[in-house]
DNA sequence: ATGCGCTTTGAGTGATCGCTCAAGATCCGG
DNA sequence: CCGGATCTTGAGCGATCACTCAAAGCGCAT
């Protein structure tokens, strides 16, 4: 994305970029876009208007680079959890039980990448396209991993893997818009078992 | 709400106060809060600031008396589905199947009252505790009709109502979001199918 | 040590925000 | 037909919005 970014640089960095645009994805993903000001920004990420301007280009396209940054970590979580499990429908149950229990320590928000999508209606909006973008490539993986479930054999051949994805995302979006709402409690946890146990209820013995 | 609204009523109000109202609940709904602002309000209402004041009293005051009316529309639609229903789960299963098969005149957007809750995040603000406020309403509701259910003797009476109105809550609210995602396809259409169909696998026949 | 080239700074830009209120328009009882 | 009460109007309020840029700070090569 910024490649060539530093020419010479003769003089660090005083602030850190990769840092400044976790503080602004935590920032946005809690407040939103259009609740979020500049004010909150410079407050969050220790910098002044004028070197925010400088690193990000504006406040929507720090948006999208936080957007960005956020897919990203999710990606990564996922895959750790398919790295770790012992199969592909294996970890899509782990990865849904994971989100019914949030962190104890600090308040649980549902996806940042849906919320986008809820608060930019408007067709012309950037941060829609790309929401959009995120959602549909989330999807093509969870299609992926079911696909890969079925050649392993561990899934039905007669299985539907993108219909099975769709609602597989359709769960996730729900157990973290519920996370939101109730925080950490035991029927949160018991909604994601029950839909963890329905993706294993899958699998075939072979 | 607004009773002994008109004490003597000398002139005729040339605007209709609930058809205002509907038209702030659309844009509301479709834009959100944040990004809705009073000139948008003026055109879509047919009113100046002022008489949007006299008539409501702020801009939170006028969301959140668009969001009772959002509320208080979903309730009738779901009474309506109950009464044409043969049975309790038969009209839950209906209204699920209802959110499959948005109006394909206009563009679907997803529950207004958990977009509300999405981007308005902060505990002092109003809007997210009347969210919060509804949404535990909406579950009590559909928590009677599970019950209801078990008293006819459609549903087992080892069934824990609390339990299946919460998923049946998240089922609604990820459905309705999908529908917005990705508009009036056959593919939602089933999403929802399969949904209902979910909900009428708990009927025992007695 | 000094000058150069980069970065950070933050007061200030015009625009827009939610909102107000004095003045005009409209209807009623008499 | 008029006086008074009520409602609508819209220019304009201070605050805040996203954003800019001339000036100052600072590290580096010399």
């Amino acid at each position: 994305m910024n490649a060539a970014y530093i020419p010479i640089m003769q003089r660090a960095r005083p602030y850190d970029r990769n840092l400044a645009l976790d503080a602004a994805m935590t920032l946005f993903w809690r407040k939103g876009y259009h609740a979020t000001s500049l004010k909150d920004l410079e407050q969050a990420l220790h910098m002044k208007p004028g070197s925010i301007y400088a690193a990000f280009q504006s406040k929507e396209a720090l948006y999208l680079a936080a957007l960005e940054r956020y897919f990203g970590l999710t990606q990564a979580s996922l895959e750790s959890f398919i790295a770790k499990a012992a199969s592909p429908l294996s970890a899509l149950a782990d990865f849904l039980r994971s989100f019914g229990r949030p962190d104890p320590g600090q308040a649980a928000y549902a996806c940042m990448i849906v919320k986008s999508m809820l608060d930019t209606s408007e067709q012309d909006s950037m941060i829609a396209r790309a929401a959009h973008d995120y959602l549909d490539r989330m999807n093509t993986e969870i299609t992926g991993i079911f696909r890969e479930a079925q050649r392993l054999g561990e899934l039905s051949a007669s299985a539907d893997p993108d219909h099975l994805a769709r609602r597989y995302m359709l769960n996730v979006t729900a157990l973290r818009i519920e996370a939101q709402r109730v925080g950490l409690t035991d029927e949160l946890a018991a909604l994601a078992d029950e839909m963890a146990d329905e993706i294993e209820a899958l699998r075939q013995t072979a």
